[in-house]
DNA sequence: ACCTGAACACCGTTCAAGT
DNA sequence: ACCTGAACACCGTTCAAGT
């Protein structure tokens, strides 16, 4: 059964166009994937895109599910009791985030519904049901933390933080002090802010946990 | 002290601008928000804007301040104890992004450094050491707080949900079943996360003011 | 001071045409 | 099947010109 040679391989795939759109959005943010630039930088005329992807959202749709992707999802594997189990995923997930941070505000604003993100709602499912949950409960523990990471994220990354000096007025903001908002601190604020909710998620989980079982 | 009478009065101002944006935002949707739309809308043209914002942007964050500057702050006027105040405070910030769920996108990205944002931080803040919280934790209190309510409002009112049975195959994703993902289910699961993960975030806040004080 | 039209340098997407 | 150039209907923003 002999086939005519294949005739040249083509220029582009669904795999190197998300790879090239998510490094161009590193490099130079979510603004420069445009569909003209993403297809110079992959040397073809912009149109080209329209026979891999329909619409440009479906690609930054790929892009964001590739980032999800990374996340770790071993600590469901059944060894951790839920707790820890949902703390190392949380911190796993802000990780991914981190990584590519000009994606974040494209990918939190979706419903998790791309592989990847079914994948992990379906791991945090799992697993909490496994651990005795009530199935309602486990669904509304995979959103929360959900919004929380992602929203942590979204604050964290995603715009610089404007020094400005005249913004903070000390009469009209009596209570925030000068040096809670300078630009150097933001990071740390954020890195304690998403350590003390993570605990205090999960430990108020613990309680209504305790109290249902 | 007479003047010289006011030449005929402006065609626009910024709060005529911010209004209009924020309902044609509520109607049409943030990608209906361009500069040339906005002004058509105003009876204007379109480079008139740039008379009173120096940047679409600029127009975008005002709006979002406008959004913000509805949520109500009077529970942290010293009459609850702080885990009543902050519950009451989420679930007005929460309502007040829910009834413009198309500038939650775009609010999300940006810290809370506008002036509507910032007197909401100053009231937690303020609210949160003055019930015994030292500074840096009630810092991280008023940020985590909003990672959660941000994050919640974006996946939950941003994009709606593809109510695709081929999406959800039962091989590839064997703990959700189809009814967990149907879209008339997702509102009420939105609201039971958020519920869940405020009363756990409280909770869980309050264990750790116990340790502490 | 405030608004306009024209212009610049872009967009996402469609489509007929090429191979 | 996959890529192209041309075209359409848009963008945000600048700027000289008007009042």
């Amino acid at each position: 059964m002999s086939r005519m040679a294949r005739p040249r391989k083509p220029l582009l795939s669904r795999e190197r166009i998300v790879a090239t759109a998510l490094t161009l959005a590193d490099e130079e943010g979510l603004p420069a994937v445009s569909t003209r630039r993403l297809a110079a930088e992959l040397g073809v005329s912009g149109p080209s895109l329209y026979n891999h992807f329909t619409t440009k959202d479906d690609i930054l749709d790929a892009v964001a599910d590739a980032v999800v992707a990374q996340v770790d999802l071993s600590m469901f594997n059944g060894d951790r009791d839920w707790p820890d189990a949902l703390t190392a995923w949380s911190r796993s997930y802000r990780a991914a985030l981190a990584a590519h941070p000009n994606i974040v505000p494209f990918l939190a604003q979706g419903p998790g519904r791309r592989p990847a993100g079914l994948r992990m709602a379906d791991a945090v499912f799992g697993a909490m049901t496994a651990a005795g949950w009530p199935p309602a409960q486990a669904t509304r523990i995979g959103a929360l933390m959900r919004y929380f990471i992602t929203g942590s994220a979204l604050a964290s990354f995603a715009r610089g933080f404007v020094n400005d000096a005249t913004t903070y007025d000390s009469v009209a903001y009596p209570h925030l002090g000068q040096a809670h908002l300078l630009a150097e601190r933001q990071q740390s604020v954020d890195e304690g802010a998403f350590e003390t909710g993570l605990r205090a998620l999960v430990d108020g989980l613990a309680l209504q946990y305790a109290a249902t079982t």
